[in-house]
RNA sequence: GGGCGAGUAGCUCAGUUGGUUAGAGCGCCUGCCUUACACGCAGGAUGUCGGGGGUUCGAGUCCCUCCUCGCUCACCA
């Protein structure tokens, strides 16, 4: 890398485009992201390895505004640490995604007129491996093209041989310990997607529906019982009506028989106090166990049949022990036209006592939307207990934290109630399950590499139909990624457990949660330290972007019309902790302003810098004597020290010291909307609008106070840049290149310099804050008075002179620009008084004061005004602050500093109020 | 229905263990094309801190209650 400094190619106009992809192909090219993981502390290296494993999306996935928020929070963390000299690896991949891939594919071959059983499993397979290898490459480089520094050479992929080899081993090693199973019993089954699903994938919400009250006929004619229902329908598969054992209106019925009308089938009444709330609906429950998981309980507790009345589809059937109770005219038909014929045929029997509205929550596939129905039939399940267990304790022991904290009583409520997770699905794209059945002795042999004989009876064997549930291989994701189950594996070895987890609380659940149990279940350890849950991306309505609603923002659209930059700045700007970040997709002008402001901002000051700086080398900081820095020197560094450690309050710590966070900085750090304002503030508003300025006149007049000005300004604008690299690191590469800063030390690639360190042999220089002061209180004259740009304040400026032991002769400036540079250069004192002349005066905070005699222009009303309005304010404030300085309870009992605070205020106020009452009879005479 | 969270300037949000006259960004108003930047500069306005009660010398901050939103879990048929 030539790093020959020279201005000429800064142009006007910072142009992302022309730049973006260059730069980052250098990067890649220099193996930037690329970590090594002898150089991880845990394979004997020295540096501490920091590792961030993408939340994987999904292979056929195309980038949106959600992947751009969660990329390019992991990305800043990960440039941040990597400039902290950790070993830092960001490790990328893509999800096979089960049901939503298969469901892409189906869509394109239903578009063909063709079905997935039309093709086979073997076509439809190849054709959706086809697909997948063909598209699946986009959204990666559509990440890349947002800046994301991850290994790319580590790219993952969760139906790859490697993750493939260690999802097997994960069921098996589950299944020798005893905690999966094959369970036949009532689960969530979606009949669009021809598949059970877990009980997260079956989302709830709420419906009003309707709830019908029947009456069954007691078999010998004695009466009936009436029972609700919300889904008359499955009443076909009713295999008895439960009563509370003790409910005296239906006691002395139990072990009689009802007739079931519809299917005309005799079924028992029976009592149980477990499943029967006698205070609900009619107190009698109809007990349908093939299509309830309550009744499902019930039924089993007390041997009942488990008729099954539905067909994978949705359709009415006489599935398994189900005979004939579907009447012939309902066969084939719809569940919900049912519904509707059923009530009818109920109402022509006189069966139907009543109709009532009722709201309750319905069921909906997570993927399709349709309302899935529960259905008896065979799964393979996770027990899950003793997996959530370690799960559950590393974050009581802080071991783990989520960010914000509010989510760690969502996830124990949820560990503490968990239920078993069924893993297998009906489909045909994902990871087949290790399971083989022998067609002879039913032998079931559950392998990791496959049988092709049973190896009971040595009979021919059939591998299991259903794959695994996607998230079956996301919960391995952090080490399956690093090479488990490989134990020599070095990434296993140098880089787990990861550090952060950065994703949205949609997925706590479902990946989060899971990912946690499986580290401990499978490497004994967490696979990280902290949670951290962003926001959403939301309309101006608070309506989640989505490509459905139409709502969405293209983040390559932004990146085309403002760069990527000022999407990345906007969007981490903008996230607050936990918060949802809004943008208004019909206004992207509007919605990316600060970035873009902010980019051409920062273009613009390393411009000018840059210029006046000039090409020749700049001396190292540490090379200048104290003795040579000007009040404006000093302040800017002192300012840049305080920002560093701003930044680094705001961004850290990085890990817990010794594994368990403590107390104190449980939550702290990952704040990085503050951690921008800070930069942005230091680079801008102090950096750009005040020590930028005050050094104008010095860089023009050659010298070694020069000198002294501009290695001061490289120095700070170098450490700005690196603040700033993590969240826009094409411009800040680009100007970083440009200064020119004499020091090897500094590497080629800002993404690889060190990160600022504070320096506190700084000493805090508060003159230059009087400076400001005296500056602004000149601005607000001009302001006030209406001053014309072009007229300088017509009269004088008049302030002490410096000079220790000189006579405290007074100057007069007719010139402001000159009263401002003289002040700035120090030479003078700004702790003198003088209050005789008549005009506006300025009091500055250090007690002194500058008269600033405005010659014609005093509009002595409107200083009466002023005077008036601020001492009424101040006598009020006055009152109050004397009646708690009088109040023993106050002095007493308030912490000794705060009192002589208020003391302090005191002295002061008075003062001022002093001064007002002289100004007002000295303009107004009153 | 259970649990949790939030209501502070027009909008999005900060406000650290109660302690000076409650802040920032955006937006808004006024004046400026001051040779780095109008995607800019300078100045300015704006809050009964959701309502009500309580504790305290002192409450945006702690307690109670009500209202309104949001998140999350849930087999009331």
């Amino acid at each position: 890398m030539s790093k020959t400094p020279t201005t000429s190619n800064l142009a006007a106009q910072f142009d992302p485009s022309a730049v973006e992809p260059a730069l980052y192909q250098e990067w890649l090219d220099a193996d930037l992201f690329v970590a090594h993981p002898d150089r991880s502390t845990r394979a004997g290296g020295d540096r501490e390895p920091f590792v961030i494993v993408m939340p994987p999306p999904n292979v056929t996935a195309v980038l949106h505004m959600g992947h751009g928020l969660n990329n390019t929070v992991q990305d800043v963390v990960i440039r941040w640490r990597r400039m902290c000299g950790d070993e830092a690896l960001w490790v990328p991949g893509t999800d096979h995604a089960g049901i939503a891939t298969q469901n892409v594919v189906e869509k394109q071959i239903a578009a063909e007129g063709k079905t997935r059983f039309d093709m086979g499993r073997k076509a439809f397979v190849a054709r959706t491996t086809d697909f997948v290898t063909e598209t699946g490459g986009t959204i990666l480089d559509q990440l890349k093209a947002i800046g994301s520094s991850c290994d790319w050479t580590r790219t993952a992929y969760t139906l790859s041989p490697e993750l493939s080899h260690a999802v097997r081993e994960a069921f098996v090693q589950l299944h020798e310990r005893g905690l999966i199973y094959r369970g036949h019993r009532v689960i969530h089954w979606c009949s669009r997607c021809l598949t059970s699903l877990s009980d997260e994938e079956a989302e709830h919400s709420d419906e009003t529906g309707a709830l019908y009250h029947v009456s069954y006929p007691l078999t010998d004619g004695q009466g009936s019982i009436t029972i609700a229902t919300t889904r008359p329908e499955t009443m076909l598969a009713d295999v008895a009506v439960a009563v509370h054992p003790d409910d005296e209106r239906y006691k002395h019925l139990i072990g009689k028989t009802l007739t079931l009308p519809l299917a005309n089938v005799e079924i028992p009444i029976i009592g149980d106090a477990e499943g029967v709330d006698p205070a609900f609906g009619t107190g009698a429950v109809k007990i349908t166990p093939a299509h309830d998981a309550n009744d499902f309980e019930m039924g089993t507790r007390h041997k009942l049949p488990m008729p099954v009345i539905l067909s994978p589809e949705g359709s009415m059937a006489n599935g398994a022990d189900a005979g004939s109770r579907v009447p012939p005219e309902l066969l084939g038909i719809d569940r919900f036209e049912a519904r509707e014929r059923v009530v009818q045929m109920l109402k022509h029997l006189n069966a139907l006592e009543k109709v009532e509205s009722h709201s309750h929550a319905v069921r909906h596939c997570y993927r399709c939307d349709t309302v899935v129905e529960p259905r008896l039939s065979d799964q393979w399940f996770v027990k899950m207990k003793p997996l959530a267990e370690p799960a559950l304790q590393a974050v009581r022991d802080r071991k783990i934290r989520i960010l914000p904290e509010r989510w760690e009583a969502v996830y124990i409520n949820w560990l503490e109630g968990i239920r078993d997770w069924n893993i297998s699905r009906q489909l045909w794209w994902g990871h087949r399950i290790p399971v083989w059945y022998c067609d002879a002795c039913g032998e079931v042999t559950v392998s990791r590499d496959g049988i092709v004989a049973c190896p009971k009876c040595g009979g021919s064997v059939r591998q299991d139909e259903d794959v695994l549930d996607t998230w079956f291989s996301s919960w391995l994701w952090p080490f399956s990624t690093l090479g488990w189950p490989d134990q020599h594996s070095a990434d296993l070895k140098a880089f787990y457990p990861t550090d952060d987890l950065v994703t949205a609380p949609e997925i706590l659940f479902f990946w989060v949660a899971r990912m946690i149990m499986g580290g401990f279940a499978f490497m004994g350890d967490s696979p990280f330290h902290t949670v951290y849950l962003h926001g959403t991306v939301r309309d101006m309505k608070h309506v989640k972007m989505s490509k459905s609603l139409g709502n969405g923002i293209d983040p390559m659209d932004v990146r085309a019309m403002f760069g990527t930059d000022a999407l990345r700045y906007t969007v981490i700007a903008g996230l607050g902790m936990g918060a949802d970040v809004m943008l208004d997709p019909t206004d992207l002008e509007k919605s990316f302003a600060p970035g873009r402001n902010f980019v051409t901002k920062l273009w613009n000051i390393g411009r000018f810098l840059l210029t006046n700086v000039g090409d020749e080398s700049v001396r190292p900081l540490a090379s200048i004597d104290p003795s040579e820095l000007r009040r404006a020197d000093k302040w800017i560094l002192h300012r840049l020290n305080q920002a560093i450690g701003e930044c680094n309050a705001a961004l850290g710590p990085a890990r817990p010291r010794d594994g368990v966070w403590t107390e104190a900085e449980l939550r702290t750090g990952l704040r990085l909307s503050e951690y921008t304002e800070t930069a942005r503030r230091f680079v801008w508003n102090e950096l750009a609008d005040w020590y930028l300025e005050s050094t104008k006149p010095r860089l023009t007049t050659s010298g070694a106070d020069r000198d002294v000005a501009r290695t001061v300004l490289a120095h700070c604008f170098d450490s700005a840049l690196r603040l700033l690299q993590p969240i826009v690191p094409f411009i800040t590469e680009t100007l970083w290149r440009q200064l020119p800063i004499a020091d090897d030390a500094r590497g080629d690639f800002i993404a690889r310099a060190t990160w600022p360190q504070r320096d506190d042999a700084i000493a805090i220089d508060r003159e230059f804050e009087l400076v400001r002061e005296a500056v602004n209180a000149v601005r607000q004259l001009r302001a006030d008075y209406a001053v014309p740009p072009g007229e300088r304040i017509s009269a004088h400026l008049v302030a002490n002179l410096a000079s220790a032991g000189a006579d405290h002769d007074r100057e007069v400036f007719t010139d402001e620009r000159e009263f401002i540079s003289r002040i700035a250069r120090c030479d003078l004192d700004l702790n003198g008084d003088d209050s005789e002349s008549r005009g506006a005066t300025i009091l500055l905070s250090s007690g002194s004061r500058l008269i600033v005699p405005l010659g014609g222009i005093v509009d002595i009303d409107k200083e009466c005004r002023k005077a008036k309005m601020e001492l009424e304010k101040l006598e009020t404030q006055l009152t109050a602050l004397e009646g708690r300085l009088s109040n023993p309870g106050f002095t007493d009992r308030a912490p000794q500093n705060v009192v002589a605070a208020e003391r302090q205020k005191q002295v002061e106020w008075t003062s001022r109020r002093e001064q007002l009452t002289q100004k007002l009879v000295s303009l107004c005479g009153s």
